[in-house]
DNA sequence: TATGAATGAGAGTTCATTCAT
DNA sequence: TATGAATGAACTCTCATTCAT
């Protein structure tokens, strides 16, 4: 019942991708998409009605996304080993697929640090059990057996996510503080999973 | 030389960091950044004749400000303790202190990612000797010797950088995750440094 | 001949009455027209080839429905109590029995003046004879035999027809003015009608 | 302290009553009363910032202008001769040097039923008493006393204010119905207040 | 320096209309 | 007949920028 790979509303959707990823939503131009996916631009507000219902879809789409594949890794972890070995894989497979999407999500995070807020806490209203609560738990009963140096939830997450995120946003940063060129090649990705992995192992386990 | 402190040009300044800050190049409103600088719109054009300029003008120099601090580090790490302590601790005072120059460099970096490397370059080749080469060959020799155990400098500096960046942008969603509120106080600033020096001490040093 | 009742036709012309009449023509939208009438918005360009041509059909049907009542009263007023006493009557019954006819020929009148003209001179030319003489005829023999007091058929018209249509416009205003709900049901018709008449008939005849 | 009669914001309002009169709101552009007061179009939103509330400022300003003319005439009259002999005049006079503002208030009633109510209501709370009331009781005073014979203050304004401001929008039609050219100057208005004024004063009186 | 008014290009959005099925 | 998708022109409104004073 999905949307077929080659449909005007799909190639809608993948130009929006592109443009809202280079140039944020204000700077991401309807007539832009429109040429982009070779469409009337007219389909835009066809199918979306707004610029701005467009670019939530495709926030709200990939979120998800990505929500669902992190709390099965959070249900799956019997200890921090597994936890720390499985998520900054997941991550950075994740963005290395999907390239733009991490450009688009962090815009939202700078410009309209709510919105993603919203959408999150929204995703996890409609779940089942309160994931906000599982994390924190499984983290103190850690710490306390000793099983994390870390103590603080909110640090942990904070060691873990941007090292996976930031390799797709700031490497061109990076390459001209080194003086090299350096390409997100499957060679690239997986030594950086090495190395977070690595990391963060070592860095917060006992 | 420096423009007085309240004069209208330096009134626009602060109020073009704030703008740029929340809403990105495109999303940033001359119009507001006059009304916020309780200033004539046309003054922005008097003094730096464009937008784009006023832009420009803001990320060189705070690049410059953090390239000469961690420059000045690097002279000084004899060993790379030295340099895993002071690092995380020099990124997130600045960003701190300047918390709208963190949003405004992540847009920067997102949307125009050669614009960054630009002004890192220019403001290199302006320096006596060659920085790119500097570190990259302190990292080779602190490897060589075993006293690090990450070898390659791209994921070191991505293994420092963005733990200490992104906590001024991302927390919101840190915050929806877990399901309570964080606030970026001197207390947190203070645990931050800690846990990532800790980290990638730990994580990095044999 | 006629479209059968619940026609899609006919449901397209009920629902264009309505949209026509709130909005006037350029307010009207034609897929409003379309969803109020359950029926696809091509329809109304099948049926009808173009908004402006569902406009003028409307408009051409309603004004000849109401010459035609009263071209019947004229040829049937012996003297002028006569016809003061059946206009109003005639008027405002149809209008009340279309209620959104009255709002669209008033927004017609108003935006193209020229519009209506045409219409009623063309109908006027299939008529066997020429009711455009017929009624000054009639005025100035009756003013010459005493029996009206307003001489200029001009003046007879418009001190009768707006009397009779305002009611199902400006009613609100009214309301608004005296500061009390005013319905227009069946009693408020007859007391309406007899308002009218009286003034009429007192106030032209001898 | 008033906009000057030629300056921009004043040469935009007299282009757009004339829009407003001959298109109604819908019909009216923004382009196209930019055109006709030699103005660029970016001015009307600069100086009324949006279509409709330079719509809003219109019909405003002219009802309070009627309103202020009749509640004076309302205050003079000592009887109802005095009323029906001052009203007809005031109303016709009015629109006749405005007659651009009988249309749009006219295409605003049908349109917008509630939008005048509102701004009648509105300039009525600002009074200093409640000329709502003040009306009514006149005229049951009057009729009680057997100077009216029209009982209810609702038609007698119906049968006021309609003959007074029809000619100005109806004309037309009475053209085409009778068959000959009818030119609205300074001689017709003293005609329709005479035949108006007539009119009320035999039908209405005792 | 400073201001309010002005400009022109272009943004998002709407809408009557047409097309393919 | 009927439908959902498509089109292109036009519309309101915005914004960086400039002008006159």
């Amino acid at each position: 019942m999905k949307p077929q790979k080659n449909s005007t509303k799909q190639r809608i959707l993948n130009s929006a991708i592109q443009e809202f990823a280079e140039n944020g939503f204000w700077g991401a131009r309807a007539s832009q998409i429109a040429k982009r996916a070779s469409v009337n631009k007219a389909m835009i507000f066809y199918y979306f009605s707004s610029k701005e219902n467009l670019y939530r879809v495709i926030i709200q789409d990939s979120v998800k996304e990505i929500i669902i594949q992190v709390q099965k890794i959070l249900a799956d972890s019997k200890n921090p080993e597994d936890l720390f070995e499985a998520l900054p894989e997941v991550y950075i497979r994740f963005f290395s697929k999907n390239r733009f999407l991490a450009k688009i999500i962090i815009h939202d995070l700078v410009q309209n640090p709510e919105h993603i807020s919203k959408i999150v806490s929204q995703i996890f209203t409609q779940a089942p059990f309160k994931p906000q609560q599982v994390f924190t738990r499984m983290v103190r009963q850690w710490h306390q057996k000793g099983l994390v140096t870390e103590s603080d939830p909110v640090h942990i997450i904070l060691n873990i996510i941007p090292a996976s995120l930031f390799c797709f946003i700031g490497l061109p940063m990076v390459e001209s503080v080194l003086g090299q060129k350096i390409n997100i090649d499957d060679e690239f990705i997986d030594e950086r999973i090495h190395s977070v992995v690595n990391l963060i192992k070592r860095g917060m386990l006992p």
